[in-house]
Formats: C-alpha cells, structure tokens, sequence
DNA sequence: AGCGGATATGCAACAAAGTGCATATTTACA
DNA sequence: TGTAAATATGCACTTTGTTGCATATCCGCT
C-alpha cells in the first residue's frame, strides 16, 4: 500500500520467532495451521526468506543438538529491532481480494444453480474453518474475560480470525438465500 | 492456492467490462473506490494486463470518438467465455492478510501506547471506508428487501464489504478496550 | 527387514503483483 | 494566459508467490 517498508512474509516470519526459535518446517506448519488465519507460506518461500533473513544478519542457526539434522533459527538482535520498527511504522490496511465476490459479480454468466452450488461449498468450507479456530481459541484462551496484556496480544489477532470466519458463513448464507429468494419470485407467477 | 486456473486481476478486469466498455483509467477510479472493498489495483498493473488481455484477443480497442486520447476496450467473445470458465470453476478462498494483526502478535516489542495509537488509527480509517459502502449502498439499492437476481448480484458484494468494514471497526473497539483494561489491571495495584 | 507417511530441506524456473519513473493532454480557475 | 490539478497512458525494474523437482531422515507398523 505504501511506498516505505512493505514486505510481510519477512515480519511473519520473524514475530514468529519471537516465541523461540523454530525449524523452517515448523514455521510452516504454524503459518498452514494455528495462524492460517492471517498468513500463509509455502515451505519453498520460507527457506528463501530464512535464508536471506539469515545472509542479512536477521536470524542465525541455532547450535544443532547432534542428533538431528533439523536447522533450529533463532532471532538476533538485528532482527529484533528491525521487527520493531516495522512494528512501529504506521500502515494502511490491506484490501481483501475474495475472488467468490468477482464470481457472484459476474454471476449473471453462469446458471444460478452452479453460483449456489459454489455458494454453498464456501459456506461448508468457512464453517469448517471456523469450527479450526474456536477449537483453538477454547483450547488456548478457556477464560477470555481475564487475559494478561501479554495473552491479549495472541488472543485478539485469532479473535479476528473466529469473527472473521463467523462473517463469511453468515455473508455465504444470506446469499444464498437472497439469491434463492428473488430467482423464484422472477421465473415463478 | 489450488493450481488449475488462478490469475485474478485479469478476472476482474474482465467482470467489471460486463457492464459496458471503459479506459484503463477509469477501470482504476473504479478498482479503487466503487468495487475497491474486494479488489484493488493501480493503473500500471491494469494497462499492463490490459495489453495482455488485447494480445490475447479477450478485449479490444472502441473505435475513437476522435475528439480524446482516451482509448476504450470491450469485451469481445472470447474474453466472455473465459471469463465464463473461470466463473464455473469452484475455487477456494484465499487468507486474509492483515498487517496488524501481525503487528498486535508482535506487539510486545513496542510500548503499549504505539500500539494503541495505531489501532485508533485503524479504526478511524475502517469506519471511514464503512461510510463510504454505506452511502454507495443506499444510492444505488433502495430497497433491498425487494432485488431482481441481477441486482442480488451486484448488492451481496458491496454488503460483504460492509459487513468487512464493520467488523473491522468492531474488533478495533475491542482490542483498544481489552489492551486497555489488562493494562490497567496489570499496571495500577 | 521393508514400506509408507510424516518430517525436513532446498533449487530452479516461472507467473503475478507492486514500485518508480516518465509524459502528454485536458480542464478549471485565477 | 499561465498554472495547477485531474485525466490518461505506458515502460522498466523489483519483489513476491507458485510450481515442479529432488533428496534425505525418522518413526511406526507389519
């Protein structure tokens, strides 16, 4: 959005680390599970993107154990601060880019029997990931109303993930009966 | 995120061309505010897929008024049909990519007071987008309880964006009264 | 001892998206 | 009549993301 420091994968990477350090294998297993919700990664762009973080001092491998052959990376201090000044700069939010809201934009091209199907399909798959994250969220936060400051700032980035999911079910649903709604009332008496 | 048929921007181009022909600069008026609340582009990225789209025959050129300089294009045949296509496929939805919630996971690192600064910033900026989709919904869709099929499809966007923007502005709220809270708790007696 | 699946790492090529720079015309208005 | 803002278009470069490929180890099961 803005021309200053966007990057993003990079700061992803790094806030994660500040929980300790952590395989490239790992990292990726977080960012396609517990937080899925805000970021995704390949494993191929997290080794390109440890591996540069690593060349420009951000991270650094930790001693290996002997045992495994698993590379453990770790936060240095560059990278701490260089994470705290993008943390600091002010940003724009992004833009959401659901490509289901192009697809009922152009819905008039298709049957409407194939924009519910797919409709409804969204509307299983966001159920699906909802039920993920409040899974998570009992797991994680069982007393909501008492958090640290500290627990605060796990708990309300997954928070948006619950209300955001929440929202697409709702969306999918009210669609899907709208649409439903007004084909009948067109092509019925 | 599945590796049929992606590609996106050219999609949206394709879809916003279904309501009649346009120049690639009033296609970027309209990607940053009419439909911006699901999509967004800059010009250089839509004259670019424009020529791509002309080079591979699914738009192309008005005829000049030859009054102005501002060239039009139209769908032609086979940009409808693939734009068809894509339509047809079932998809999956993509991740929300929010950069403060990144910044509120890391937000250990920063004073309190920087992190809540920028959130009231986020919240101001949201509920202003949020007035904007309301005003556009209440020009164009007087009455939504009572829509043909082709206006259901142009409404449930736009309230999805809505629905986004008020959300937005709501987990806003209640991070800054939840940090605010635990602050106070965790610093006072 | 062999097999399959999860763990673990990485390269190379390519496709898509974003940023910086450059420029010409038109329109309103002072 | 100058000038500033909006309209209008585009190239070149850089960064990000995707896809296909390649490999090696570890763990549990049979």
């Amino acid at each position: 959005m803005q021309g200053v420091i966007a990057l993003a994968l990079s700061h992803a990477i790094l806030a994660t680390l500040l929980d300790g350090p952590v395989s490239g294998y790992a990292l990726m297993k977080r960012f396609n599970s517990a937080i899925g919700y805000f970021w995704q990664a390949s494993h191929q762009q997290i080794y390109r993107e440890l591996a540069t973080l690593e060349h420009q001092g951000q991270v650094e491998r930790m001693p290996t154990d002997g045992q495994t052959t698993t590379i453990r990376y770790a936060l240095t201090e560059a990278g701490r601060s260089a994470l705290t000044t993008w943390v600091m700069q002010p940003s724009e939010p992004g833009v959401m880019r659901e490509d289901v809201l192009l697809k009922v934009r152009a819905g008039q091209l298709v049957p409407p029997a194939t924009l519910l199907a797919e409709l409804r399909h969204r509307r299983d798959l966001h159920a699906k990931r909802l039920l993920t994250y409040q899974e998570l969220q009992l797991r994680n936060f069982s007393d909501p109303e008492h958090l640290s400051y500290e627990q605060c700032l796990h708990y309300l980035p997954l928070m948006r993930g619950v209300l955001f999911e929440t929202e697409n079910v709702h969306w999918c649903e009210q669609a899907i009966q709208m649409l439903e709604n007004a084909r009948q009332l067109q092509s019925g008496p």
